[in-house]
RNA sequence: GGGAGUUUAGCUCAGCUGGUUCAGAGCAUCUGCCUUACAAGCAGAGGGUCGGCGGUUCGAACCCGUCAACUCCCACCA
């Protein structure tokens, strides 16, 4: 059959794909061998693919496909996230769109629209990851929300509240009034905002018109001030101390209280007190015993309490407040001040601190085997500068709310009756029995709390819950893969998942959830900017992965995906992945046409050298990549094989054992290059896999898959070929150029002669010399030969004789030049050997190799200098 | 305010234990080639004060100090 002209990856793409799934290469069951366990980060169902995710799962791919062909039973789970949030925010779109309202559905009407919305649109970022090609073990795909995750996830909560780990409690939370429901500390996003700061005159509870000044850029909140503060030592408050002033519009009649949490130094050193609406305010009333007045709505308009502007957006009444204070006198000035704003990672939208009853886990309960497990590297990060940054986290950890005011998630395993009182429990039936046994009242009328959990409360469990490790404990699969092996995830979550994953893994099942972790970089654009959506800098995956196909994509992210730094996505990346593929389809139709004449005898004699040679430089590399490999060093492997196949096979190997025009190939020759391509396809096969197994294929009529191929041991290298090799290309190189600067043309015959002590050498490699310099002959000299081209390579001298004209001068040149720096080098050389200091502190390594460099630089200049009396 | 990281060729980055001719690679640039696998290619070439300064050392891109620029994380200054 005619091979194609080019690779045609989308054929290939689909042929391969639906094969490896046929044969059920992706699918782990427990058994013997080594088992290598990678659990996918679980994107959004929401999720559509992006860079990030491009990045993650090609890393993932790899690493699971390499630990395949290693031998391992290499099991990658799929699945996805519930991702509370974010999907219960589409889906109000959605219905929104729809005309309908969420506040006018039922709760289980609503989590029907979600459910057939997650039905429909949950899967779709999956099939985007077979796109790419990855060899996920589809059998295994979870989802946060089946039945049995969704048990343990309940489980877990009672667990931890009957450990006393989980408590309710009235704190300042995190409110997102767009989403109406509380945060976490890690769903905060801080950004530089730009503000105005208000100085307020507070009339003074005094005789006289006497008022004191306070700065804050929340005026809307003055309704809220229960009292006023300064700093215990500031003297231009002294006199105040104990007394009483009003708050502007409203007149309330407030304390002025002293603590030294003031910074006397800010504003006018007097703050205003809210202890509804700020945090730290929160705490000074705590302290200070103040009331607490609430004048915000749950979706952030003023409320009754407030008195005035009811019902306003609170940043409306920002405005109107200002105008209203500044009109009535009490606005002294206002100043530009720029300080970070808390706004909500999901809409974005300001939060405010706001005074709520909610579910905590106390997390100084659970995170000391967590802590300690990274700091002794029983789990290992890649790059280990995380370690700082998780430690700090972790020794200053806060406890953690986990419920959100939302429907679609795991429901809150509460229940309350009429007068508050609850119980935790999985059922009502249970609710009640312990509601009974607890409170003595039988049969009590029990609601449910109406709160979910906040995802990352289910995803902690994901690595031991995927194999049901809770939900059925010792079952034979939890045993087998757990715990798993490498995590690859984004830096941004490692507060959020990973930290919390290891505190689950060792609070369930004793153990770690995984050895290593590999945070990769943050995709970036060509200006720096990382790739989001919104600024719609991310390009459309799918729609470069039909157009360059799935492994110039691969390629295209790998290529510039240092170990743990950001990287900067440039497509071109792809454009050098498809140069890529192109070359090796063009070296596979080179064999293919060997393969058409008929092998004539089967000696190795010529070609010898180049086929013993490429053996070993195979060898070589392998070695290389096993280290790369073990370092997460994965772009730097696939440089390694980008220069071993287009550099050392197809430029040089493939060259060295061309036969020429319509001759026949030694079949010897043709039987080792064809293992070689496909060694060089099964090296490169978990980068890109699809060319790589389409080619496998090409090769030769093959009995197996490529994917599912064990890598063979890596054998010794010879040292002494590898050198020959190198000065073989050296000298090639050398002569080439210098036939390019006398401009002879390639078809331009020459006669080379050769100076050497070392004629065993050359006479191994003269035939590929030969012909790779396009050389008519190659004889050996003792003498120079008069009017020829002089080349030096190491200490061996090449004559080119040739019949056309020589420019004497370029060649001076170019050996006065060689000369010029060789003797630069000799005194460097010389005057550290000369500096008894070198002698005497240097190792004797050191010094032996100085010692021979001066000595072949002395010969080198000799020689060079006879060439150049010669000419 | 605290902490971490980065700075090497025009661009993106390697350079692992201080010592091979160590100043590298890819891309881009330049020169010459439509050579019978490949012009998406082949054969070559040029290009850098390793952010600045100081120190340690026989020897520094690498270790130490310091300054500068950029990036990220954490933290309650209204």
């Amino acid at each position: 059959m005619e091979l194609s002209k080019n690779f045609d990856h989308s054929a290939a793409e689909q042929k391969w794909y639906q094969h490896w799934l046929d044969k059920k290469y992706f699918h782990s069951e427990p058994d013997d061998r080594e088992p290598y366990t990678i659990v996918i980060p679980p994107p959004n169902v929401t999720g559509v693919l992006h860079m990030g995710h491009c990045l993650n799962n090609t890393i993932q791919d790899i690493l699971i496909r390499r630990a395949r062909m290693q031998g391992k039973n290499a099991c990658w789970v799929p699945g996805t996230d519930h991702a509370s949030i974010a999907t219960e925010a589409k889906v109000v779109q959605m219905l929104r769109e729809r005309g309908i309202a969420k506040s006018s559905l039922s709760r289980e009407d609503f989590l029907k629209y979600a459910w057939g919305w997650k039905e429909k649109y949950g899967g779709i970022i999956l099939q985007q990851l077979k796109k790419m090609g990855c060899s996920l073990d589809w059998e295994r795909t979870s989802f946060t929300m089946d039945p049995d995750y969704y048990q343990s996830v309940i489980s877990v909560f009672i667990d931890l509240y009957n450990k006393g780990y989980i408590y309710r409690g009235k704190r300042m939370i995190n409110w997102d009034v767009k989403a109406k429901t509380a945060l976490s500390d890690e769903e905060v996003i801080r950004k530089e905002t730009q503000q105005k700061l208000y100085h307020l005159r507070y009339k003074l509870d005094m005789p006289g018109d006497e008022y004191i000044v306070i700065a804050t850029v929340r005026p809307e909140t003055i309704m809220g001030d229960t009292a006023i503060c300064v700093h215990p030592d500031d003297e231009r408050y002294k006199h105040l101390h104990g007394k009483f002033a009003f708050v502007p519009l409203i007149d309330r009649r407030i304390p002025i209280i002293t603590d030294d949490y003031v910074t006397m130094e800010f504003g006018t050193g007097a703050l205003k007190v809210t202890p509804a609406h700020d945090i730290n305010d929160n705490q000074l009333g705590q302290k200070h015993n103040l009331d607490v007045v609430d004048i915000f709505n749950e979706d952030g308009t003023l409320n009754t309490e407030a008195q005035i502007y009811i019902g306003e957006d609170r940043f409306e009444a920002r405005k109107k407040i200002a105008k209203e204070l500044e009109e009535k006198g009490f606005l002294l000035k206002t100043e530009d001040y720029t300080s970070e704003v808390g706004y909500s990672e999901r809409t974005d939208a300001v939060v405010e601190p706001r005074l709520s009853l909610q579910w905590w886990v106390d997390m100084k309960k659970i995170s000391g085997p967590a802590l300690s497990a990274v700091m002794d590297d029983d789990v290992k990060f890649y790059p280990s500068k995380f370690k700082n940054l998780y430690r700090h986290w972790m020794e200053n950890i806060k406890d953690w709310c986990i419920s959100r005011q939302l429907w679609w998630g795991h429901r809150i395993p509460a229940w309350y009756d009429n007068e508050g009182r609850f119980v935790v429990a999985a059922t009502e039936q249970e609710a009640k029995e312990l509601f009974s046994s607890q409170h003595g009242v039988s049969n009590a009328v029990l609601k449910q709390d109406e709160d979910c959990l906040d995802t990352w409360f289910s995803s902690w469990l994901w690595p031991f819950e995927v194999f049901k490790g809770y939900s059925n404990p010792n079952n034979p699969d939890v045993n087998y893969y757990y715990p798993t092996n490498t995590l690859v995830t984004a830096p941004e979550i490692i507060f959020f998942w990973v930290a919390r994953m290891i505190m689950a893994g060792y609070e369930y099942k004793g153990q770690k959830p995984f050895s290593e972790v590999y945070f990769t970089g943050i995709v970036r654009d060509k200006q720096g900017r990382k790739m989001s959506k919104s600024l719609g800098n991310s390009p459309d995956l799918l729609e470069m992965i039909d157009k360059d196909g799935a492994d110039a994509v691969r390629f295209g992210i790998m290529i510039s995906s240092p170990a743990g730094n950001d990287l900067m996505w440039d497509p071109s990346g792809n454009d050098q992945g498809r140069f890529f593929i192109n070359k090796m389809w063009n070296a596979l139709k080179l064999v293919k046409m060997w393969s058409l004449r008929q092998a004539q005898d089967d000696s190795l004699a010529a070609n010898n050298f180049a086929v013993e040679w490429f053996e070993n430089r195979l060898n070589e590399v392998r070695i290389q990549l096993d280290e790369q490999f073990r370092d997460f060093r994965l772009s730097e492997s696939l440089k390694t094989l980008y220069s071993l196949i287009w550099d050392d096979f197809c430029s040089w190997y493939l060259e060295w054992v061309k036969p020429g025009f319509e001759q026949p190939i030694d079949k010897g020759v043709y039987e080792k290059t064809i293992s070689f391509f496909e060694e060089l396809m099964q090296l490169l096969h978990p980068f890109l896999p699809f060319v790589t197994e389409e080619i496998y294929h090409q090769l030769k009529e093959q009995n197996d898959d490529l994917t599912v191929k064990r890598y063979p041991a890596v054998r010794t290298t010879g040292k002494t070929i590898l050198s020959d090799a190198i000065l073989l290309k050296e000298v090639i190189t050398a002569i080439r150029d210098a036939r390019n600067k006398n401009q002879l043309k390639p078809k331009d015959s020459i006669r080379l002669h050769i100076q050497t002590d070392n004629t065993d050498t050359y006479k191994v490699i003269e035939s590929i010399l030969l012909k790779q310099v396009n050389a008519e002959s190659i004889s050996y000299t003792s003498d120079s030969v008069v009017n020829s081209i002089t080349v030096v390579v190491q200490k061996d001298k090449f004559f080119i004789e040739t019949t056309t004209l020589l420019d004497t001068a370029s060649q001076k040149q170019q050996l006065q030049k060689d000369l010029d720096y060789l003797k630069g080098f000799l005194v460097s050389v010389e005057k550290k050997l000369g500096n008894e200091r070198f002698v005497q502190n240097a190792k004797p390594e050191v010094i032996e190799i100085e010692r021979k460099k001066k000595t072949d630089a002395e010969e080198k200049i000799k020689v060079i200098e006879n060439s150049l009396a010669a000419l």
